[in-house]
RNA sequence: GUGGUCGUAGCUCAGCUGGUAGAGCACCGGGUUGUGGUCCCGGGGGUCGCGGGUUCGAGUCCCGUCGAUCACCCCA
């Protein structure tokens, strides 16, 4: 048996801040089906094959295995703990798209497991907020500028600061680099992405390493500094006086989405076209978000527009997807001390027990209370009653009912005002901002 | 996965060049025959992350390990 100790990347919340964590995900949800997405809750294992298929490194992946299997049986070593929730969902579609009507619009809200090296804001089991939009054959882009919208919408229903959406898309990236005639785009955006940390001095030096000609590097270089709250980066672009098919494509997408936004949030959406992140398999749009003083948990809530994930045969199922990173999230507003909750607990009454002989009357006004729907737990002895009120203040808890003695009224007191007041279980009501836990954003 | 920093009571920390653990807050009890948050008095609690080594002796030095954190890598 060994000490009892955290495990390294596998967070656990307290009380209060599981509350906040459980109307995080209330209100994410509750907007996610506002846009009509349908829920989907998926396994927790892949077949190894289907987590690699599109090059993620198999290192991250956490493999299941049966303590006793054989060794040499290799029959269920080959699972693993999925790693997001767009390659399940894309799994899922291929395997479920008969009974299924496209265009698919799902939200999926689960843990997801990566064996990285943790560190703050990066766990190796979290959870993951992810709407998704599949179509068959073709996704009209549209839908690419639909998901950031429903994102900060979800957003600005949590009390965390305001987001910023920084929008890229992979077809200028690689139409522009082919124009520019460089070989190896992926290489180049990582190191491009890399502009605010390293500056373009560094960049310009890490580019050179790579073997890109001086007049390459600045032309990337040029571009990755475009950034613009709305389509006028596409007359940048030109001016740098790269053409390319691809280029021209890509621009016009990104543009659609950069107004779509405009309208509907202005300021939500940012062209920023330094940013080349997600996993490998997008192919057009890619997101990132910001949280104004939490930039440097990195991204809360990434995605993009993915050709190539589920396809089988002749059956092709183009999506985008965007999925808000909760638990890092979380983890940010908790370091910041940013969020917090009224109360650890649900209850909003305690019933006080006067002697042991009361219990059962006390709790046959819990009863009441509960059948109206006012959470209520009993005092757990018949302590003094300044200690069953302090009871209920350690807790947060914001009422404490005092059966009538001898005959005499019921009263419940408000113990943050000191207010007494005589009141009938069968009738009173708490002000509906006590009946559950306040989450409040602390941040400016 | 690579490298750096850190790890003393529930929390924030003190502990000088090695000599056998401390403060504040929190918690518990009493003052208050029972309605709290102020005040006063008293109390419990630490194998100094864990394991090994050096030493007459280690919280203090060395190694390993686990955990936290930063940079790289990558990403939510």
């Amino acid at each position: 048996m060994s000490k009892i100790m955290p495990l390294s990347g596998f967070p656990e919340w307290l009380p209060a801040q599981r509350i906040v964590e459980q109307r995080f995900l209330e209100r994410i949800q509750r907007t996610f089906e506002l846009y009509g997405f349908a829920s989907l809750d998926t396994r927790a294992v892949e077949p190894l094959d289907q987590l690699l298929r599109k090059g993620e490194t198999s290192k991250e992946v956490y493999v299941l295995r049966r303590l006793q299997a054989d060794p040499n049986d290799a029959s269920d070593a080959s699972l693993g703990l999925h790693f997001d929730l767009t390659v399940p969902f894309a799994r899922f579609v291929l395997e479920n798209a008969g009974k299924l009507h496209f265009p698919f619009r799902r939200y999926q809200i689960q843990k997801v497991w990566r064996g990285e090296r943790p560190a703050a804001g990066r766990y190796r089991e979290f959870i993951q907020a992810d709407i998704d939009i599949v179509d068959r054959d073709t996704l009209p882009a549209h839908y690419e500028a639909e998901l950031p919208l429903v994102i900060g919408d979800a957003l600005a229903g949590l009390p965390v600061p305001k987001a910023t959406i920084l929008v890229n898309n992979r077809k200028v990236l690689q139409g522009f680099y082919t124009g520019a005639g460089i070989e190896d785009a992926e290489a180049v955006m990582r190191v491009l992405d890399k502009l605010d940390k390293i500056g373009p001095a560094g960049v310009t030096a890490e580019l050179a390493a790579l073997g890109v000609a001086e007049s390459q590097a600045k032309l990337c270089l040029a571009l990755a500094e475009i950034s613009a709250h709305d389509a006028s980066f596409v007359d940048e672009v030109g001016k740098l006086g790269v053409s390319d098919p691809l280029l021209e494509e890509g621009l016009a997408e990104l543009a659609a989405v950069v107004e779509a936004a405009n309208e509907h949030s202005p300021g939500l959406c940012r062209a920023e076209l330094k940013i080349a992140r997600g996993l490998d398999y997008y192919t057009g749009t890619v997101y990132e978000t910001q949280l104004a003083g939490l930039e440097r948990y990195g991204s809360l809530c990434s995605g993009g527009r993915y050709d190539n994930l589920a396809e089988s045969g002749n059956d092709r199922f183009p999506g985008v997807g965007l999925s808000i990173g909760v638990s890092r999230l979380l983890g940010a507003l908790f370091g910041e001390n940013a969020v917090t909750a009224s109360r650890s607990v649900p209850t909003v009454v305690v019933v006080a027990v006067a002697a042991e002989e009361d219990r059962r009357a006390a709790d046959r006004i819990a009863a009441t209370l509960r059948s109206r729907g006012i959470a209520t737990e009993v005092s757990p002895n018949a302590a003094k009653f300044g200690k069953q009120i302090r009871f209920a203040e350690r807790r947060g808890i914001p009422y404490v009912w005092f059966p009538g003695q001898d005959g005499a009224g019921d009263t419940v007191k408000d113990i943050r005002s000191g207010d007494q007041v005589e009141a009938a279980a069968g009738q009173w009501n708490p002000p509906s901002s006590d009946l559950h836990p306040a989450v409040e954003g602390t941040f400016n």
